[in-house]
DNA sequence: CGCTCGGTTGAGACGGTTCAAGACGTGTGG
DNA sequence: CCACACGTCTTGAACCGTCTCAACCGAGCG
């Protein structure tokens, strides 16, 4: 027994938590309510394959709930992680036959996802949903800039410090201004936050622990932190420039670097 | 004494060779008039700074001829290179105030520049043309995503490798396929290189010759490079994809990888 | 001619990796 | 509830790639 015809007049997307802050929430009526109707949810187990390295990119969709990554593989099987994916991040590459990273479900997951062809057929309708695409991916590109100068020149140290207060930004929701949320719950493991980092889980380990014993951090768990000296933290981070929140008017889209 | 106003039907961009590979030649005949009235041109010298970290974005263009480097500084000043920019490539930052990184000139170099606001009323007018830059914006994120990946978990003689590689394929104008154009001019100078690479300029010294000592490229002057062997060049890049050209399929744009 | 600047070369030091062993925590089965 | 095993994290010690510092070289130029 499928759902009535009429109560289709609300999409779940009405009710989805999420939409306030993703680029389905910043376009018009009309186009969320398209949206909608092609949306479809998916869930992934941690650790599962959303969307493999040169797989033809099939569907394309925002973080309901989870983390996404997305990596590189070289030959060898060196990896490098490109890039987390947090709750109403975009995901997938769009106008593309083929992504050239993996994206895979970094915790348990829940998506909401849009066949990609259907999904470029409403840009072509919709120019504004072309737009907040533009304004994302502009993020994004940002956002790897900032990576390629932390593992280009920045020491370990200096990158976890960096790596600690990204997730700062991302999870506390925006309100980075005061000393507010002082814990932080590293979404990752040691290998995928090595990964990310370029170095290994070894170095990762003893950077933590010498924070620790500095009494910058407090390590409640190997997954959970509390911030007992941001100013250092930041100190440490080699760039002051990061405590300073992001000129929100400017971009209606998200916080940019990182 | 002014050109005549029937002299304005013909417009500069007409004859402009930079045209048929960029952004400017991939609209609409309509378009591309409106481009070429708010087109200027400017040009710089070898060092001369277009446009500084953290400055206004005022204008953003197209490349005519020469190099521009996209860097970003670290406040004990550190620098990495983000970016490179060839002829025909798109720079500046749209949709946002200012750009997180400096635009120099790595060589002499001429530009086709937009008044950025005057740019940005254009592809409100014409999504065609956001279209194309959102293009040319996707493949400049997997470019610095593939960078990441170089800086992130490759050795120095591995990112050289690749440099030279990338070189090879945007300066010999996508005839990549056969044993062609296996001369180099690398047109920046070793303290960019490095800074590109995530290295130093001794460092780079050393491998160049270490490559030149193994018969892999013939050295002609510090800026110039014959390759000798290609195979072992690539091999030694640590990707074989590499050697694969580009999907032109899917992208009208411009070779996607780097 | 001598200055400067970019590139090259050498020797030593250091940061980070590698390899190997140990601790922790968590789930499983007896 | 304990014992066991497995994976992840931690810790230690040796090793190696790369950086640093310094000297040198060569080309361009006043």
């Amino acid at each position: 027994m499928e759902p009535l015809p009429f109560i289709r007049a609300l999409t779940p997307c009405d009710a989805c938590a999420v939409r306030k802050n993703s680029l389905c929430g910043r376009v018009s009526a009309d186009l969320q309510k398209e949206l909608a109707r092609i949306s479809h949810p998916r869930t992934y187990r941690i650790g599962e394959t959303v969307l493999a390295e040169m797989e033809a990119t099939s569907f394309v969709g925002i973080v309901a709930s989870g983390v996404l990554r997305m990596q590189k593989t070289l030959e060898d099987g060196r990896q490098q992680l490109v890039g987390l994916l947090f709750r109403s991040d975009f995901f997938g590459r769009v106008f593309a036959g083929l992504s050239d990273y993996a994206i895979e479900a970094a915790s348990d997951v829940t998506l909401c996802c849009y066949e990609r062809r259907a999904f470029e057929r409403l840009t072509e309708r919709f120019p504004q949903l072309e737009h907040q695409l533009m304004l994302s991916t502009l993020d994004e590109l940002d956002a790897a800039r900032n990576w390629m100068l932390l593992l280009g020149c920045q020491t370990i140290p200096e990158r976890i410090a960096n790596f600690l207060l990204m997730l700062c930004r991302r999870s506390g929701a925006d309100e980075w201004t005061a000393g507010a949320n002082l814990s932080i719950h590293v979404p990752i493991g040691r290998r995928d936050m090595a990964s990310y980092l370029g170095t290994t889980g070894e170095t990762i380990s003893r950077v933590i622990h010498e924070m620790s014993r500095k009494g910058i951090i407090k390590i409640r768990n190997a997954q959970d932190f509390d911030i007992l000296n941001k100013r250092q933290l930041v100190r440490m981070s080699g760039r002051d420039d990061l405590s300073i929140p992001p000129p929100v008017a400017f971009r209606p889209t998200r916080a940019s670097s990182f």
